[in-house]
RNA sequence: GCCCGAAUGGCGAAACAGGUAGACGCAGCGGACUUAAAAUCCGCCGGUUGGCUAAAACCACCAUGCCGGUUCGAUUCCGGCUUCGGGCACCA
């Protein structure tokens, strides 16, 4: 696994050099779905932007053309194919690369040992795309040359470290005037660098310095000298495929995937394997093929590579032997269909007719390191479960919320400057404070000696500074622990852990604990009166206007944003806002009740424990868990008045409050009013009326 | 190297379609209650910028990683950077 090999391309344990060897693998035909993966991000509405992007980029479609260049003097091929998205470049070809692996260069390398030693080099290094990024431009002469298809110019063939067997024809044209890549490579092997486009807006380009990427016109090309990008694409393409030299063609950067891992622990791929060495897939009805448990560990390697029981297949049918393939899957295979085998519990089928009725799935939830990788071949394999009438809809998900870590403070000792660290949990530490709250320094309660403070890192083991949420659980209770997780961030970003958070969430749940009885002890009991709206007093108006706009909010946050910080913010504002209501009327007690039974109902979902609770304690014979969640009521949203921000020249100069239905001629002669020492001397060019908002006057 | 994000007080964060930056909470500070402590309640809480001051209140200015732009108005949009995080196909 290339997480196994270290930076020096080494085995991380064994210390032995890595080789690359190309051997036999099974692939998923995904470049089939590439261009319906692509086209259906377009309806998946609430899936993340950033994920769909990252999608579409990974996918790669791109238009260009393959074109023909044929071979001099070359017994084992008359033409080598490049593909291209530049052909507007194709008069500053000086060379062409083609692969390590590429057939012209295995073949090149046949009769040339030294050739063949110099191609195994250029395989050498990782085979992350960020290595071969990264790693220094190399390549080797096969010897070989090819005719261009417009100049007639003989170019050689190079094999070079950076071009892909698997995209495209494993063949690319080299214009190092205006690709970097190729103009590093020559660059280092002093083959020719020409420049056959000049920058659009008649600047000059230097190409002695680095490639030149941007578009612009032709120039050095003969005929299409003067020609954009577009049309130097169409009339290339026009002429070459005139002569037979050259096809318009849409590549994905999308690779197929592959399966095969020769690892014993997975789910058998199940082909078989006949004596001439033609494969057959397990007949459908021997299906699943189970992973033999029962073996004997010997070496390295997967022992059902060795075991006869296993690998001996006889057909019973015609009596044919024939051989099992005995490597697994890929674990991403499992992950791309679990949902729906989840859905069909006990089939005795991969799936039955109730996977389909579930899916797909409402709301999936999962990190963002999954963006691509496990989200593209889940969409696929829903794709081909679609296909072969398993499932009916084309998307497995149809909304995605990607959640962030939880993160921690962290605490440790580093004896020497390059020896190891010995981390301690935050809860064998403590930390003095100056007087703002910030973090001088630290010790550990054990020995009083000092602790250095360092940063906030995701949640783990060697770091010391996770936290099982059982012992948070045991103090506080699942209530609390719940809210906390909820409150310190919203669920796309990182959560901060703190214990202090925590026990500010405890005292959040006793205060409304404590709220309720005083409510009801005030009234012996529970309060069976209805809110009179139209003997309300100004002050319990305007309660009821915050309980209801609290309600559509956290209806909102909850139920569209998934921002369940901001909704428990806003239920902590009506708390605060009941406890400052001091009223002991009848009807103030009526609003209280409905006040609480709201919150009870809106934060049923987060602390259902206490909500059960105090819902029976307001007097309720239903269970909570029955319950509706609270809808606002219109009418109690209107307010009479309202406040509007007065701005001059930008700046915030004043506030005016005043009856929500007044015309913008009022409002205006109210702000002008408001801010009239700004306004002295000067000439007001201009009032802008944002209804609700602010009124903002431009003056000069 | 390429792709996708993020950056706001001492800290976690809020500002939902460009409109009053810092809601809500943590930490801190001051006070009430108490013999005392805990618990609870009340108040303050961006700026070692300037003005007026004994001090404050107050007023002005600055402030959402950095530089620039668009706009009456930018945390939000655009261009260019910096730093950190995620991914780059065998970690899953």
């Amino acid at each position: 696994a290339n997480e196994q090999v270290s930076p020096d391309g080494r085995g991380w344990r064994s210390g032995a050099l890595v080789e690359k060897k190309e051997i036999p693998q099974w692939f998923f035909k995904i470049t089939a779905y590439a261009q319906e993966l692509l086209d259906e991000l377009d309806n998946l509405k609430d899936w993340p932007d950033s994920v769909k992007t990252m999608q579409r980029h990974w996918i790669g479609r791109s238009e260009g053309l393959e074109i023909d260049f044929a071979l001099v003097y070359s017994t084992v091929a008359e033409k080598l194919t490049v593909y291209t998205t530049r052909p507007d470049t194709l008069c500053g070809v000086t060379f062409i690369s083609v692969a390590a692996e590429h057939p012209l260069a295995k073949a090149a390398a046949e009769s040339n040992p030294s050739l063949a030693v110099a191609l195994s080099d250029l395989t050498k290094g990782g085979t992350a795309e960020a290595e071969i990024e990264k790693a220094e431009k190399r390549g080797v002469a096969l010897g070989i040359s090819a005719i261009h298809p417009i100049t007639g110019a003989q170019v050689p063939i190079w094999a070079a470290n950076f071009v892909l067997m698997g995209y495209g024809t494993g063949a690319v044209m080299a214009v190092p005037g205006h690709d970097q890549r190729d103009w590093e490579m020559a660059s280092k092997y002093g083959l020719p660098i020409t420049q056959v486009i000049a920058p659009a807006d008649s600047a000059a380009a230097d190409i002695s310095a680095g490639a030149f990427t941007d578009y612009g016109v032709c120039i050095n090309s003969g005929k299409y000298d003067g020609l954009a990008f577009q049309a130097a694409f169409d009339a290339m393409a026009g002429d070459l495929a005139a002569v037979g030299k050259a096809t318009r063609k849409v590549n994905f950067r999308l690779r197929d995937w592959g399966v095969s891992r020769q690892r014993y622990w997975g789910c058998p791929i199940p082909m078989l394997y006949r004596a001439d060495g033609s494969s057959v897939p397990v007949p459908l009805e021997q299906l699943p093929v189970v992973l033999p448990e029962n073996v004997a560990f010997s070496g390295v390697t997967s022992p059902i590579k060795s075991d006869p029981n296993f690998i001996n297949y006889t057909d019973p049918q015609t009596g044919e032997k024939l051989t099992r393939e005995t490597d697994t899957f890929d674990t991403f295979v499992e992950s791309s269909w679990y949902y729906a085998r989840y859905c069909s519990p006990g089939a005795n089928t991969m799936l039955d007719a109730r996977a389909n009725h579930w899916l797909p799935i409402d709301l999936y939830i999962g990190g963002i390191e999954h963006a691509v990788m496990h989200l593209l071949y889940f969409r696929f394999w829903h794709k081909i479960m679609r296909d072969v009438g398993l499932v009916s809809s084309n998307e497995p998900a149809t909304k995605l919320l990607c959640q962030g870590m939880v993160v921690a403070d962290t605490y440790f000792r580093q004896e020497t400057s390059d020896g190891p660290k010995s981390y301690f949990a935050p809860t064998e530490v403590q930390v003095e404070r100056d007087s703002k709250g910030r973090a001088l320094s630290a010790t550990l309660l054990k020995d009083g000696l000092a602790v250095t403070i360092g940063p906030v890192e995701k949640m783990s083991k060697s770091k010391g500074n996770g936290v099982d949420p059982q012992s948070m659980i045991d103090k506080y209770g699942a209530d609390t622990v719940r809210l906390f997780s909820m409150f310190a961030a919203p669920p796309d970003q990182s959560l901060e852990w703190s214990e202090t958070g925590v026990e500010g969430m405890h005292r959040f749940v006793k205060r409304i604990w404590r709220m309720v009885h005083e409510h009801l002890n005030a009234n012996a009991g529970a309060v069976s009166e209805i809110f009179d709206a139209s003997a309300a007093s100004a002050e319990q108006k305007e309660l009821r206007t915050q309980l209801h706009e609290a309600i559509a909010k956290v209806g909102r946050d909850v139920g569209e944003r998934l921002n369940f910080n901001t909704a428990i913010a806003a239920i902590m504002e009506l708390t605060n806002a009941i406890s400052k209501f001091n009223d002991e009327s009848a009807n103030a007690r009526a609003l209280r009740q409905e006040c609480w039974q709201a919150i009870t109902l809106m934060l049923a979902p987060i602390a259902p424990h206490l909500c059960h609770r105090l819902w029976q304690l307001l007097g309720q014979e239903t269970l909570i868990l029955d319950q509706h969640f609270p809808t606002a009521d219109a009418g109690a949203l209107l307010r009479d008045d309202v406040t509007l921000a007065v701005q001059v020249n930008g700046k915030l100069r004043g506030q005016i409050t005043l009856a929500k239905s007044s015309a913008n001629a009022e409002i205006e002669a109210a702000a002008r009013l408001a801010v009239a020492k700004y306004l002295e001397g000067m000439a007001v060019k201009k009032v802008i009326v944002v209804a609700g908002r602010l009124v903002s006057i431009v003056v000069a």
